[in-house]
DNA sequence: TCGCTTTCGATTTTT
DNA sequence: TCGAAAGCGA
């Protein structure tokens, strides 16, 4: 059992008094979160779904979530339900359930960043561009900020001019119509329907009694407003955060939401956590000597608790006279840190690579240091160096596109690219791919749907021969290509309908203007494995983590600070008074600082500042923060210092304790193929999009409302299911014709369903049920349920779980029946019962395609799941070999096992 | 140190 | 394209 301080007993045991938090950096917040969380369940009359709990990112979610399972396995044995406690973003919790209660948005999809820039991009005359004289593809990314910006903050009461008000509408009309919500929406309109009488609001007032915010400190004024919306229906509200911490000012955080919490709010109780259990009493006290130069904010001082011990040659600075000789250093101090004794919490280990980490301001400083890392052989992992594009295979790639287009007429020069990349691929075969490009090439008048992309470039590496194997001798070649697999099928979402000649030339376009600095290369996706490895990260990618060893390299005037830059930014197109606390956005040497401090308490020991002139002219001069932390006493400067005096011992590379989070559709890929799982998730291969695509959803849909319906007491009659096709059912690449078919079709099959299954409605339920399980071995799984049926036979009741299955779904998959009977270990979870009969209903035929009998001796499946999951960690993903899957399997093109 | 001209470089990122 | 930093002359 942990041992908490005074301060943390007290927010600990604060439960029923609304709570605010400051708590600095290492102060064992998500412990105390997690235990209060805890203590809250362990009251008579509250269960998991009473309670609420937003973080910032999904993997904080994430961490949060399998912390609390874990102590509320120890602290409250046989507590069922878990899945029904909400940890998450705001954003998932609002789009959750805006589409579980206003059943209209079921059929809306998210738009990632880059999709919402080739939406905007294709939809520039009516998307309200136009009206504020914003340019095409250049100015893209400021009419998106915005959008945003006059949505998510505070206006204040000058009239808004009115083309942007037009602009404003043109845009959410054009997204809606479409079925597309951007994250912005996402949030307005669930607030609206928080703020109005709606089964939406009712639900939470029935079910929510207590809210928790993790990082409160970068939560903006849309947000603040759900919060509160919340708040005033009768919950309960703890807020926890660090006005130190606030790095998203540009992103609209507020600070004054952390600073006036208790004007604001009721009864509130104020807890500082100020004892930092991370880091040594130096580092605290250079972070301190920082932050203290920082005028706005509340009134504190953190305290090392010395859970690390302060040496000698912990902190150095060092000034260099050019980034090579920086560079230099840091290799050098990398090997040299390897395998000293590391002693945390009472177990003693050697450093290794992974407990490193370089942080940066900006990602420009990423590929000098690499490279230094890479001819000394020390492993490294970086992201958000997006150079997919600049690769030879990528470019190959676009070469396909580029000679259907006739932009490149030369075959030669295709063949060649592809030719040049291995040896193993087959000219002969590369002759015939080519010559089969000819045939695909659009005339003036072909119908889009006979010209799929990602059709042509799976159809062209099929005759080309090309496989994983083609690249043996370098094997991030094959997963570049899976990446711009993904960049064809961004693009082809929203540009599906263009006409063939159109698309391909914008095609290029969008790669040429829009995609190259968008993606990252593929094999950085690799997230499941865990590598040991030194990780070179920006300083905001670094918050809330920690690490033994931190360099911040680089410490120089306009790097850390950063220069403010110039450029056509959004305050060229919208009057800055518009805005409450516009300021806010622009940033300034506060905010700055607040990183360098960010980005200084991420150490538990060791920490290397450096810097040097660059070649850039004005990254010259040293940054003031050195001057600033001069003042401390716990550092000193030594190019040449070394770590004789310290024990060094075997480097041992911290083990992961992280769950994973596994759902059952992942899974169900698994279990089909795990090469067709790596193929997809994590190699990124997409299959092509087709016309009828969003049929099976609709009808799913459908069902789902009528169940709900019914569960509310209300019947659905068969006059109405046209209307409610007409609601759910999204065809969006579908013509007029193959529309009115499919509607038809729809309506066939859901006016059957109803006719069959009616009677036994009232057996319903749970419909559309979130599931979830853990297998002690750092593993969740989750999933959704369809529907359960309880029926009530001869005074005994049987609970069936129902999966819906549609044969012309393209998206369909076929699993076990054993497989699928994990659902019944999650609805055990669920209700503390066990499930008694598993059906797969097909709606086409409109029948159970297949029942059966729940063996509860599966203990066989909770091992394949194991095992899968450690093959997946592991990346242990053959191609299966006489798997009778194969004959059906897309994939199977570019597998060849 | 001021004021003008020239030169340089153009974040950060989650949902 | 444009703002800020550096350079320069007084």
């Amino acid at each position: 059992m942990i041992k908490y301080t005074n301060n943390q007993q007290e927010a600990i045991d604060t439960l029923n008094q609304n709570l605010q938090i400051i708590a600095c950096a290492g102060s064992g917040k998500t412990q105390v979160i997690s235990q209060r969380i805890v203590n809250i369940l362990k009251q008579d009359n509250v269960e998991p779904k009473n309670i609420i709990a937003f973080t910032y990112t999904e993997k904080a979610a994430s961490e949060l979530k399998s912390r609390v399972v874990k102590l509320c396995k120890e602290q409250i044995p046989g507590l069922k339900g878990m899945v029904e406690m909400y940890i998450g973003t705001i954003h998932s919790w609002c789009l959750d359930v805006i589409q579980n209660h206003i059943y209209k948005y079921q059929k809306f999809s998210v738009l990632s960043d880059i999709k919402l820039k080739l939406f905007i991009d294709r939809y520039y005359d009516t998307i309200g561009m136009k009206d504020l004289d914003m340019n095409m593809y250049r100015d893209t990314y400021n009419f998106v900020s915005i959008m945003t910006v006059l949505r998510e903050s505070e206006l204040s009461d000058k009239p808004i001019p009115e083309n942007l008000q037009i602009a404003l509408k043109k845009y959410e009309t054009t997204l809606i119509k479409n079925a597309f919500f951007d994250f912005t929406m996402i949030m307005t309109h669930t607030l609206k329907y928080i703020k109005q009488e709606s089964n939406l609001k009712q639900s939470i007032r029935s079910k929510l009694k207590y809210l928790i915010v993790d990082e409160y400190q970068d939560v903006n004024p849309i947000q603040e407003e759900i919060i509160n919306e919340i708040y005033k229906i009768g919950c309960n509200i703890c807020v926890v955060g660090d006005d130190d911490q606030t790095i998203y000012q540009w992103r609209g955080s507020d600070l004054k939401y952390i600073l006036n919490f208790s004007k604001r709010y009721d009864n509130v109780k104020s807890v500082k956590l100020m004892d930092n259990f991370r880091s040594s009493a130096g580092v605290v006290d250079i972070a301190e000597t920082i932050i203290q130069h920082n005028e706005k904010r509340l009134n504190k001082q953190m305290i090392a608790f010395g859970s690390q011990k302060y040496e000698k040659g912990d902190i150095l600075y060092n000034r260099f006279n050019s980034t090579e000789e920086e560079n230099d250093y840091i290799v050098n101090e990398i090997k040299q840190l390897r395998g000293i004794e590391f002693s945390n919490k009472g177990t003693k280990r050697g450093l290794d690579y992974s407990d490193m980490v370089i942080l940066l301001r900006k990602w420009n400083k990423a590929s000098d240091i690499a490279t230094a890392l890479k001819k000394e052989n020390i492993p490294f992992i970086v992201g958000g160096v997006n150079k997919l594009f600049d690769t030879d295979e990528i470019k190959a790639a676009v070469n396909i596109f580029r000679y259907l287009s006739k932009d490149l007429k030369d075959p030669a020069i295709l063949i060649n690219s592809w030719k040049n990349l291995s040896e193993k691929i087959d000219t002969t075969k590369l002759f015939e791919a080519v010559k089969n490009l000819d045939k695909e090439k659009p005339e003036e008048d072909s119908f889009y749907g006979e010209f799929i992309l990602q059709d042509i470039f799976w159809d062209f590496l099929q005759q080309a021969g090309i496989t994983e194997e083609s690249f043996e001798n370098d094997e991030f070649v094959f997963y570049n290509l899976g990446m711009f697999s993904q960049v064809i099928d961004d693009y082809e979402i929203i540009n599906f309908t263009r006409p063939p000649l159109e698309e391909i030339k914008t095609f290029l376009e969008f790669i040429k203007y829009g995609a190259e600095h968008h993606y990252p290369e593929g094999w950085l996706n690799n997230t499941y494995k865990n590598i040991n490895a030194v990780k070179i990260m920006t300083i905001f990618q670094s918050k809330g983590l920690e690490f033994p060893v931190v360099f911040i390299p680089y410490l120089n005037k306009n790097y850390l600070p950063s220069q403010k830059f110039g450029g056509k930014g959004i305050w060229h197109t919208i009057s800055r008074d518009l805005i409450i606390d516009q300021e806010r956005f622009e940033g300034g040497i506060e905010d700055e600082r607040r990183l360098f401090y960010v980005a200084i308490t991420r150490s538990q020991k060791f920490l290397f500042l450096s810097g040097a002139p660059t070649t850039k002219r004005n990254e010259k001069k040293e940054s003031q923060f050195v001057l600033e932390f001069s003042r401390s006493d716990y550092w000193f400067s030594s190019k040449d210092h070394n770590f004789n005096k310290r024990i060094y011992t075997e480097p041992k590379a911290l083990e992961n304790t992280e769950s994973i989070i596994l759902n059952f559709s992942i899974l169900k890929n698994y279990f089909e193929c795990s090469y067709k799982f790596k193929m997809s998730a994590l190699y990124g291969f997409c299959t092509p999009l087709s016309i009828r695509i969003g049929y099976g959803r609709g009808i799913h849909n459908v069902l789902m409302e009528i169940h709900k319906q019914s569960l509310a007491g209300i019947t659905t009659t068969t006059k109405e299911i046209p209307n409610l096709v007409d609601i759910h059912v999204h065809i969006p690449y579908a013509s007029k014709r193959i529309l009115r078919l499919i509607k038809r079709k729809s309506i066939e099959v859901i006016k059957e369903y109803l006719r069959l299954n009616e009677k036994n409605f009232d057996s319903i339920e749970y419909t559309e049920k979130e599931i979830q399980f853990d297998l002690n071995e750092n593993i969740i799984i989750n999933g959704r349920i369809d529907l359960i049926k309880r029926k009530k036979l001869d005074g005994t009741s049987q609970v069936s779980i129902i999966d819906f299955k549609s044969t012309e779904d393209a998206q369909t998959y076929d699993v076990s029946m054993e497989q699928l009977s994990l659902y019944a270990l999650g609805y055990e979870e669920l209700s503390g019962e066990k499930a008694d009969i598993l059906e797969l209903y097909n709606l086409d035929e409109n029948r159970p395609y297949k029942q059966e009998i729940i063996d509860y001796e599966f203990n066989h499946i909770k091992k394949q799941i194991i095992e899968a999951s450690r093959n997946i960690q592991e990346n242990k993903l053959a191609k299966t070999k006489d798997n009778k899957q194969c004959w059906r399997c897309f994939y199977k093109q570019l597998c060849k096992g």
